[in-house]
DNA sequence: CCTCATGTTGAGGTAACCTCAGTAAAACTC
DNA sequence: GAGTTTTACTGAGGTTACCTCAACATGAGG
């Protein structure tokens, strides 16, 4: 695990923080997947499963699975599509928007938590870096 | 996707690492969980299903599994513990020393080429702060 | 209308984990 | 040195988060 290419050290970072964030998520009784989506809801409103799936990044069908889950939990709902009888609308319940709200602020303290390891200027550093890889 | 806390930017960095890491492993046509265990072989040597477990840090009972499954394919092997009875050491076999080295390769390739998109003064940056994150 | 494309979902599968319980051997206890 | 406890592994069976493929309904174009 302590081999000395940056990849490694990479993921040795990034087992700390998912192992964070599933500590987060925790209390709130949301898998990662599940408050995955519930972010894309809040961020772009309702969707078709379809849509939903292209922003997770993850096939349509397992997208129907998602949203049957959060559905059983009472916090998205199915709707008809105006536009569209084949497609269904997925959407927030209340419920669903003050867990998503929840999260939302979960997520952002823990960030602030895990980097507050680094200094302020540690941080435009990073930030500025990996902003480069990503693109 | 897009958001602005650190914690994001670092998981779409890292999405990108991973899909990239599937392209390399590909070929080899090894999993990236078997590829870790084979790695920790490689650089620690013969080990007990235990150990290796550790290493992984998954559970004792799933290091059984992925050792299973090496041992099927022909890359690893189960031996006596001269010293316990009880256990069995797990060792590479010539075929498995042989795709080590080429994961080694491959991984050492792969990340010349992801990172390739930094200065060397970045690298050297990112080693840094990384490391601080990491510890 | 007839064909073809699109949106969703049922059925069934996979990878990579997990826990729990059982077995065998080792280590300690008295 | 027999009995108890601990350790090492593994069989059975479960979970999560995905997948593909096929069916079915609706929509769109000729």
């Amino acid at each position: 695990m302590e081999d000395n290419t940056l990849s490694e050290l990479f993921w040795g970072v990034a087992r700390r923080l998912r192992h964070l964030s599933r500590e987060t998520l925790e209390p709130l009784h949301v898998s990662p997947s599940h408050g995955r989506a519930l972010a894309v809801l809040m961020r772009h409103g309702p969707m078709r499963p379809g849509a939903l799936a292209e922003h997770l990044r993850i096939a349509a069908r397992s997208a129907t699975e998602v949203v049957d889950d959060l559905e059983r939990r009472g916090l998205v709902e199915r709707g008809p599509d105006p536009g569209d009888r084949r497609a269904t609308l997925v959407s927030l319940t209340a419920a669903g928007r003050a867990t998503g709200e929840r999260i939302k602020a979960a997520r952002y303290a823990e960030s602030e938590r895990f980097f507050a390891a680094l200094s302020a200027a540690d941080r435009a550093e990073l930030t500025r870096i990996l902003r480069k890889l990503r693109d």
